[in-house]
DNA sequence: GGATTTCGCTCGTCTCTAAGG
DNA sequence: GCCTTAGAGACGAGCGAAATC
């Protein structure tokens, strides 16, 4: 003997509970809760203290069911990145403002870009935030004909999505001219090739030294654990005799391990050695306090937001590229290198 | 002139579509999704394979709507706590063993607790997992009569919810117990105030060292990031002169706050002073091999997840609570205290 | 007649009953 | 009985059109 519904308490308040309450219309009670022009404000407030005291919230299931678009935006982001401590609340904000409801769709090893793909079309999400992506270039073509597709942190090519990435060359560029003003001579760059994107970080510090007519030294590692890489080119660094008075690191944890590292080996930040890393996520911890890159979580989220809106509604189809601020932020782990002696 | 309908083309494929595509019924093609019985083998794979061609995928808010329950677990955690690297993973992986599909909202600085729980409600899942939630107590109270709640890592009292949370204070005991065992006569604790359920830990360390005999040391620390707070107690350490052969802390960023600062400052661990941390997350990273206490995700997210499934399905409804394992995990950042000198 | 309110159909899926091969 | 279809009524809200004051 199955009930056919469970009683008016125990079930989520509707439209039609809230019209009952104060005899309007459900349809009224509708219009109130979208804004819509033809609500008297009496009626208004009386609609939204009734809501308020049955403690009706909005089926968002039903909405996006109905509605031409969900109004929703999926976002698939690696848990394990830290970027995405900053970037996440920024895409709320940005998705807010362009009056969209963000679904987020973790990605990590135990669970893959497609299924996080997947949710977000069961979703129907009107679009879609790729943070860091690792899907292939035709796997992400066929996805954005069936959905806007913004990728961030990944510049890919030959996909009709918008790209969103922070100027790396530029920041790493400018970290490097910097570190030469201050009387550098020897400076080294950690890449890390795994990481997305890396190139242009690193494109931007043989400019710099092929301008400054220095002498190149890269260290390229492609470690799981980015601090770990980080620490790994220490040991590269120590072993190999030569230290540089300087090395840039392609990201925050790189060279939150790399400062780890060396100091542990005695050398001192930034007395024998100038680190810069890139991204201030760790770097702006006070006791870290790192010379790096600044890239904005709120301007990267807003480019993105922006223009995935804009392909939703249909006024951009084509490839369309963003390269955001990437500005050095001087702190304490650079400074000038000591005189050489004797 | 608006057009009624997008062209086919463009929308998405429904049921009724995959159906038309093999000449079947739109019912029976529910069915097959729903690994209802009543379908042949034969059927559901043509069933199926329509379904790959055309690119359907179920609409989930369709799903959500009709269906009794909508199978949905929300889960509100905080962007910046590193715990949830591991946790959120697992709780994907829990959740869908037992039926379910995972909603996330994120909590920061910019979005409130109140706000994440709201567009959970609005998903109508039918449960919540609130990690670390700094809610009140009357506020959960409340909530939790319209929905099954789980604290996971806030040992919540006087609410009708599940509590998960990991037995830090056997942890850390051992912790102490073990430091003690290779010879430690000066044991302190850092202490995080606004870390939830930072009690049990340090209860756990007062514990051993009443039980060993020792003298306590406790260093409270109270800042925003926690990192942070193991750097501003390396100060206190330094100033206060008599520095301790051994330091526990409340949790894994804290210790490499702590361990970061006394290196620069010339201390080395562990041959000057061994360090502990709490949660292994950092702490596992090859280059800091940092010993700690090991909390297992899988563990905290099966034990929230199938309390959470009893809730839903009704068959707990008073407060329980679960204590997963703390193990002691040896790593590096430990030794016997050098022999004292003259 | 303009502001306010209501009607009626619809979104895609589930679920139930009844019945056909 | 097996597998399959038909038909119909939800679920909760959106939205164009019609009705009311």
């Amino acid at each position: 003997m199955p009930k056919k519904r469970m009683n008016r308490e125990q079930r989520h308040a509707t439209m039609a509970d809230v019209a009952a309450h104060i005899g309007v219309s459900r349809q009224l009670v509708g219009l109130a809760f979208r804004n819509a022009p033809g609500v008297s404000a009496e009626t208004a407030t009386k609609i939204f203290s009734a809501a308020e005291e049955i403690g009706y919230q909005p089926n968002l299931a039903a909405q996006a069911l109905r509605r031409e678009g969900s109004k929703y935006i999926g976002v698939a982001y690696h848990t394990s990145h830290s970027s995405s401590e900053e970037l996440l609340p920024a895409i709320y904000k940005a998705a807010e403002a362009h009056g969209f409801k963000v679904i987020l769709s973790a990605i990590s090893s135990r669970r893959s870009d497609q299924e996080a793909l997947n949710e977000i079309i069961g979703h129907r999400c009107d679009g879609a935030i790729l943070i860091s992506s690792t899907l292939s270039v035709a796997h992400i073509k066929q996805i954005s004909k069936a959905l806007p597709i913004v990728s961030l942190s990944r510049r890919i090519e030959g996909v009709n999505c918008g790209v969103v990435s922070s100027e790396g060359e530029r920041g790493v560029y400018d970290a490097v001219q910097y570190l030469a003003s201050i009387g550098h001579q020897t400076i080294a760059y950690v890449d890390t090739s795994e990481m997305l994107d890396h190139e242009f970080r690193l494109q931007g510090y043989l400019d710099a030294i092929r301008d400054r007519k220095l002498m190149t030294r890269v260290v390229t590692m492609s470690g799981d654990y980015i601090e770990s890489a980080g620490a790994e080119a220490a040991k590269l660094f120590i072993g190999q005799g030569g230290l540089p008075t300087a090395i840039v690191c392609s990201n925050d944890q790189v060279a939150l391990g790399l400062a780890y590292k060396l100091q542990q080996a005695g050398i001192k930040v930034p007395d024998d050695v100038s680190i810069v890393g890139y991204d201030d996520t760790v770097a702006s911890l006070p006791f870290l306090d790192f010379t790096t890159v600044h890239q904005d979580a709120d301007e990267l989220a807003q480019a993105a937001v922006k223009d995935l809106a804009e392909r939703i509604a249909g006024n951009i189809s084509s490839r369309k590229i963003y390269l955001t601020s990437a500005k050095l932020v001087v702190r304490s782990s650079t400074r000038s290198p000591r005189t050489s002696q004797g």
